[in-house]
DNA sequence: CGGCCCTGACCCGAGTTTGGG
DNA sequence: TCCCAAACTCGGGTCAGGGCC
């Protein structure tokens, strides 16, 4: 127990062989038993699954892997993992994959697209049975080698573009014009953009583009943007309600990139005396645990996470089995709460 | 790419055999191309790279961990996903682990003992450099698996009891200590706790045990419990304390298991008409993200989840390396904000 | 003779060892 | 000495076939 030091220790893991020895038959009988077990006599599995239990049996998946059929790995691959939208997802999606004793190997890119390329080579290297991976825009590299691996491929949260294989997820355009859309019927004229925006997350671009569109064509003044090229944290909204206010101080509605941010720009503007939802109305965006718990509670956008997850479980067995690449579209809901005023239009 | 239904296209992906074949050398030469460089002329060497990246080569590691040394997977088993402390864990375990090139694979056991037999025998399957589990209490089928596995094992989150290998967390039933004895400090004298607890999740089970030490030993009342077993949520708090001030008006103090039951608490004291902190204080334990936003900010408990996962990829890269197992137990943090009033004791 | 139950031989793809030019 | 190749290993899947009732 004490030494790690040896690579494994020989014989000590029982094998096939170890059980067959024990008890007295060929080491495929005993994969049979296992595989195929009514292609055995019931007494002789039953001496068999004895002596598994007894010697503490664990099959070799890597050997099973390897010879056969599939490796029943998945590979999860997403941008991050805190503060974010994809632990709920990964939650879903394994124990959906659960049923079908698939086995999620998860990898984690920091919207790094360098990262992004050798952790899908490495994800690659286990000869997944499929690969899940966040967003529709990679890497030439990243798209190169999910193609030639053959392996079903199944696109998350975002949708639209060239898709490698198969997509689950939900129209970021849209939400942005949602928001946009939301707070113009709220009343509020003058907006802003804020938040997080790194570089490789083109779903925020997306979500900015959308809110610049729908304000473009309500003909109001341009969408200021105050964002940073780092994660989405709190306190990175407090700063930049400072900054934004501080040169634009007519602006009263503020589009959030996130629900994170949001927090700290509703807790930046109390300080600042500007009252929510009377003086400037804030949306923000994902739906966070704490949305409606906050002072005052937040309008937001809420995704269908649980239901993207879902359906990536379902598309992987599906593509696996063979059937056809497919793309699911997953709505999403505009969720009203205190930190805009009441509008008269229908949302959305 | 349209069909995923044949096993694994004969001969699609290349192999060793493939780059050997077109480079025309042996497999055993690009091997040694790979591995140890040096051993191979520079101008050979210089072919085979250029075939591999030609061909989209990906080694294929089940077949490397299978007839060789380690398999370059950690296991990680967690009790949950969403809406938890563990997300965060995974994020800087697995960022941690890139650097040694340890693969993690994932299991959510959603705190079902059954769950975690069945997971841990499937994790183990793969046969694992490491596994990285939560908690220190299993079922008895998982400490044997685990222990004639003869794989490092990391017991993450709580430590004290009976280890099996290594471990990495911190003292909950201090933590509990702390949260009652701080809302003592602040002059409450009828105290609750409430929230999540499940059947299994022995750390809130000793966070109760020791904010109750700490009540008997400042001669309080005894600590009344509001608790259920299902998962944190904000509603649940909200129902909570409900349920809690109907049969027990005199309670001027709530302890909460996790910080998204806390929110709701906040809310539905509100509601009532309780002010917080003046009439009754409000404790936390996780430190959300959200915490510090929430109105008033909640007073809460901080664990140090960043340095246990950062720990537990440091060890476990040392009982890969033949390190004698330790245990390690990490500082928790009391956050004093405004759910609870000034106290004149200085914290722990 | 047919079906049931079992076995031997070979395969997967890379790591490792040995020995030879 | 440097470079390379053949042969064998890992553990279980697969296929063809054999003994027995």
């Amino acid at each position: 127990m004490s030494s790690g030091a040896e690579p494994r220790e020989r014989g000590g893991t029982p094998t096939l062989a170890s059980i067959a020895a024990k008890v007295g038959v060929s080491i495929n009988t005993v994969s049979r038993a296992i595989r195929a077990p009514k292609t055995v006599r019931p007494e002789l599995r039953r001496q068999i699954a004895e002596a598994m239990d007894e010697l503490n049996y664990v099959p070799n998946r890597l050997a099973g892997g390897l010879s056969g059929t599939r490796s029943d790995i998945v590979g999860v691959v997403v941008t991050s993992l805190y503060y974010s939208e994809f632990a709920s997802i990964i939650d879903t999606l394994q124990s959906a994959l659960l049923k079908d004793n698939l086995q999620v190997m998860l990898a984690n890119t920091r919207y790094d697209p360098d990262q992004e390329i050798t952790l899908v080579r490495s994800i690659l290297s286990w000869r997944p049975a499929a690969v899940a991976i966040i967003g529709v825009d990679h890497p030439a590299k990243v798209t190169e080698l999910l193609k030639s691996s053959g392996v079903p491929v199944i696109e998350m949260w975002d949708v639209g573009g060239g898709i490698i294989d198969s997509a689950v997820g939900m129209d970021h355009e849209g939400a942005g014009k949602a928001q946009a859309q939301h707070i113009i019927a709220c009343g509020y004229r003058h907006l802003a953009f804020l938040g997080s925006m790194r570089e490789n997350d083109m779903r925020a671009r997306k979500r900015a583009r959308g809110a610049a569109s729908a304000i473009a064509a309500a003909g109001l003044p341009d969408l200021v943007h105050s964002v940073r090229q780092e994660g989405g944290r709190p306190a990175l909204g407090e700063e930049l309600v400072h900054e934004l206010l501080d040169h634009h101080p007519q602006i009263d509605g503020i589009i959030c990139n996130s629900d994170v941010v949001a927090f700290g720009v509703l807790k930046a503007l109390h300080e600042r005396g500007r009252k929510v939802p009377d003086d400037i109305g804030v949306i923000g965006f994902g739906d966070s645990e704490a949305a409606n718990y906050v002072t005052p509670s937040l309008s937001t956008i809420r995704p269908g996470r649980h239901r993207i997850g879902e359906l990536t479980a379902e598309l992987i067995v599906a593509r696996i089995n063979g059937e056809e690449p497919r793309t699911d579209v997953v709505d999403w809901e505009l969720i009203a709460r205190n930190s805009t005023r009441p509008s008269r239009s229908p949302n959305r």
